[in-house]
RNA sequence: CGGGGAGUGGCGCAGUCCGGUAGCGCACGCGGUUUGGGACCGCGGGGUCGCAGGUUCAAAUCCUGUCUCCCCGACCA
């Protein structure tokens, strides 16, 4: 993509409305636009991001035998009314509206109800189960407040996968299958040892405990004891002597920690399928009961915390796997020559498949430098005056101040061996 | 929802206490000088001051109401 023809430009001026560092720089770079509180549009570069994220998760969840759909954000009453959660006074989230007929409807916050629903004319045999359905869609919460920017808003995108099961050791299976997917995940992004496993409430969807996933950071909105060494946590809504005992876990070995939750799964047990009435006939043509589990990952949260986990005092720093280019080519003057030479490596890079912001734009070095470091690309390509007639281009890593000098064909091979994921 | 702060060109702010119809920086346009870490000079365009009502000869400024945003708390698949 050429830079001057990206309809997004770079500020220097912090927004005043925001003091989470993520919405800031995020803001400041063009990456996504504040609609309003918690609610955040993703421009060109914020949505390649998302779509990196996106993509990521979805392969995962694709290798455990994920089936994608896409289910609906307006939904009907009587299905939430048949599991009790269309009530204010159980679920206080809701955003609700009516149809001109007067009927209520709820704008999904969360999708057990409608998937089950749905699954209810597909599943009828032991032979239909065990099966993965997840979505990747925008879930809607009215948080009485939102904050931290991408961290908690009042609209977000994520994925929701659900498994059916046809006994309690078969989800055990598939719950512990997620779990590993979920690992391979946060390790594709980067964040994989500062992310725990975390014992947490089940909230309104389980009386067990569900599973959450923390990563160790600062800027978290969690307060987790975390026992480094067996790589498990525990989240402090839920830390009581007798949960420990409960969990087997060692108070001893507990240090307590800041994290930011980016995963959440649970074992729903039968819950929602027994009260849409939806099981299965077992082998004996009996009816049997179908165990479900369900599995979150905030995809727009993400993205909000690889921002404000990977940056600098200059910008951002994203992770190669998730950064909307992997390679800065900044055209320093105007010289014909230059701009030709320019040029030619842009469709070289591009043809090589190495995902290139161009920046052709008549602006001073200084500008494009500052640009480079605070949209965060992973590695700046320089092409000047100076580095033609050196024979020459220049390439640094957003990570170092080491520039390199290197040849054509060296810059081509590394850039197309840096970051594979 | 409780407490606190704030709404003034696209963005960041000053002006409000002590009413007299708006100013600075960034961004933008034109001209010139510049060109390896966010250049400089000159000229120029753009806002009726969140919204509604009130007081007054006169309101960004005072009064009332209301909406919105931010922070702390409560809450949080």
């Amino acid at each position: 993509m050429r830079l001057s023809q990206l309809f997004t430009k770079t500020t220097k001026n912090v927004p005043a409305d925001e003091t989470a560092r993520n919405a800031q720089l995020l803001i400041q770079a063009g990456y996504i636009h504040k609609e309003m509180a918690g609610v955040y549009a993703y421009l060109p570069l914020g949505l390649r991001v998302l779509e990196n994220i996106k993509r990521i998760v979805r392969e995962e969840m694709n290798a455990v035998g994920g089936q994608e759909v896409m289910m609906t954000a307006l939904q009907p009453r009587d299905i939430w009314e048949k599991t009790d959660r269309w009530d204010d006074a159980k679920v206080d989230n809701w955003f609700k509206t009516k149809l001109k007929s007067g009927a209520e409807l709820g704008v999904g916050l969360t999708h057990e109800e409608p998937i089950v629903d749905a699954l209810s004319g597909y599943v009828d045999s032991y032979k239909d189960l065990p099966i993965y359905i997840y979505q990747i869609q925008n879930k809607f919460r009215n948080e009485l407040r939102a904050k931290s920017g991408l961290l908690r808003g009042r609209e977000f995108v994520m994925k929701d996968m659900y498994s059916l099961a046809r006994s309690q050791e078969e989800h055990e299976k598939l719950y512990d299958q997620v779990i590993k997917a979920y690992y391979k995940v946060y390790d594709r992004l980067g964040l994989g040892d500062k992310t725990y496993r975390t014992y947490a409430d089940g909230g309104i969807f389980t009386d067990r405990f569900s599973d959450e996933f923390q990563t160790l950071t600062d800027i978290g909105e969690d307060t987790i004891y975390v026992d480094e060494a067996a790589r498990i946590a525990i989240n402090e809504e839920v830390y009581t002597d007798e949960n420990l005992a409960k969990l087997g876990l060692d108070k001893s070995k507990l240090v307590k920690k800041r994290g930011v939750e980016v995963g959440n799964t649970f074992h729903l047990e039968t819950k929602y399928t027994d009260a849409l009435g939806v099981y299965y006939t077992d082998e004996n043509g009996q009816r049997q009961p179908i165990i479900m589990g369900c599995y979150g990952i905030g995809i727009s949260r993400l993205m909000g915390m690889l921002a404000e986990y990977f940056a600098d005092e200059r910008g951002l720093v994203w992770p190669e796997a998730v950064a909307p280019a992997k390679v800065y080519l900044a055209r320093l003057g105007d010289d014909p020559a230059v701009v030709k030479q320019a040029d030619e490596l842009y469709e070289k890079l591009t043809k090589a498949g190495v995902e290139t912001l161009y920046d052709d734009r008549d602006a001073r070095p200084g500008e494009k430098f500052a640009d480079a470091d605070l949209m965060g690309i992973p590695y700046r390509l320089v092409v000047s005056k100076k580095t033609r007639e050196a024979g020459v281009y220049e390439l640094k890593s957003r990570q170092s101040t080491e520039v390199e000098q290197l040849g054509e064909v060296e810059v081509m091979k590394a850039l197309a061996a840096a970051g594979q994921t």
